[in-house]
DNA sequence: CACCGACGTTGACTTGGATCAACTTCGACC
DNA sequence: GGTCGAAGTTGATCCAAGTCAACGTCGGTG
């Protein structure tokens, strides 16, 4: 399986946004052709990022800005016991590395949850970028602030039940997978996202399974009684103006 | 007291941003005489609000950020049960609103913990300007990236002794106080912010003062270890390029 | 295909901080 | 300056979630 995809370290692929499958999701949303293709002139693809393996750590200086292709990202800190904070997860579509923008110094690091590939977003061009083009500072502007209201979400108090089943709503949300979600990250990074214990992640699962809220399978997760989940960590979805599901999610 | 000034109902004064004394602190931060003279013409000053009195409301359409100039402001939500969640305290120069970008719909409420007055940002207006002055693009990117990293400070798992400390040091660096700081905003409020019950806050700064950390009374706090405090919370300090103090903070 | 280590689950016990309740102090207003 | 309500403190008790420990299960590797 490894050896049938052929070495692929040329890291530095030219992005063509124009067809990329996330150009709705990205950066390009509601830039003309023409802005696209100023947009390609800065952004490369880098990948693949092995799982496991680092985009960035705490302490780089700050470069770039990144936008998940494929795969997935965590963010996360390491506290001065040693101990790991997960800080977010990053779908493909999603934004990196906005909070290192005023430090100019990463102060997270973020590695692959499964292989992936990125855009690298060179800042300082991208800035010179976004002044030329109405459209991009837009763009970049609301990303930041739903991102605020992201953590904001996750920083106000909530049971642990609560933080479980909005952070499955959001996970079916931005994955756009409806029902039938596969949670990438280990039982560990969600416990330590959602600020719980491994063991209490597992037995809520467990407990939401029981009472017919859930299916769990490992990794795959299929929600039954969404009306219930919403219920509970309702308040965890975010409006998104983009991605206007029909009504069904 | 109340008699004496008086009743300035003109809530709309021009603002000269290069009289202000936050134009260190605030948007005009590194903007030329020019550039700021552009500003002047789209900022007015609201004010002023008295204590408990609303900025705006969550549900409100998005029109404008804010600047708060003097006083204090806090955000918050309402659960649906109707308990209030506090989602920051706002301090003279700095930013309110911006987490409404995104939804065009203001997510919270912001009300006067003390008389306070901002300056007003329509926000159309001034992503146009930013359009045009990339310092002011740059400071507002700036500004957005500072409040991501404060709220992914407050969500990673701390205990309350830590929240606590690095509150109080948060506050210290923000407000240039040094080490002798006035809580304007109640200990329900405080607690209600770091997800902590006002009893746990109240005996929590009890205990730093029996420790010999602190001296309180009431709305006054005297930081006597400094060090100590930073031990315990240290981590909630963020690296701030404007206010390099000289070295004691 | 057996072994190993990482991941996940489950149970027993502990604990930090919440809740409930009583009391004190403050400051605004008559 | 006395009254009243809001804010703050302190003590007793409780509980949600953490910790510790044992065990199950998967997937990769020799």
């Amino acid at each position: 399986m490894q050896g049938s995809r052929k070495v692929v370290n040329i890291t530095r692929l030219r992005q063509a946004c124009r067809t990329c499958s996330l150009m709705e999701l990205c950066l390009p949303m509601g830039l003309t052709s023409d802005d696209i293709q100023q947009l390609e002139g800065i952004v490369h693809v880098k990948g693949p990022i092995e799982r496991g393996a680092h985009l960035f750590r705490e302490g780089d200086a700050f470069q770039a800005i990144y936008a998940v292709r494929d795969g997935a990202m965590k963010t996360y800190r390491l506290d001065p016991d040693g101990r790991e904070h997960v800080l977010g997860f990053h779908l493909p579509g999603e934004l990196l590395g906005l909070d290192a923008i005023y430090p100019r110094t990463n102060c997270c690091s973020a590695s692959a949850l499964a292989e992936a590939s990125v855009c690298v977003l060179p800042f300082s061009q991208l800035a010179e970028l976004a002044q030329k083009v109405p459209g991009l500072q837009a763009t970049i502007l609301r990303l930041m602030s739903k991102d605020l209201s992201v953590s904001a979400n996750l920083a106000t108090d909530h049971t642990a039940e609560e933080r479980l089943a909005g952070f499955l709503l959001s996970i079916a949300q931005r994955t756009g997978a409806g029902t039938e979600l596969r949670l990438v990250m280990p039982r560990r990074d969600i416990a330590s996202y959602l600020r719980l214990a491994t063991e209490t992640v597992s037995r809520l699962l467990a407990r939401f399974q029981q009472e017919n809220l859930l299916e769990v399978h490992r990794k795959q997760v299929r929600i039954i009684d969404l009306d219930a989940l919403r219920e509970l960590g309702g308040c965890f979805e975010l409006m998104d103006r983009r991605r206007q599901r029909t009504g069904y999610l």
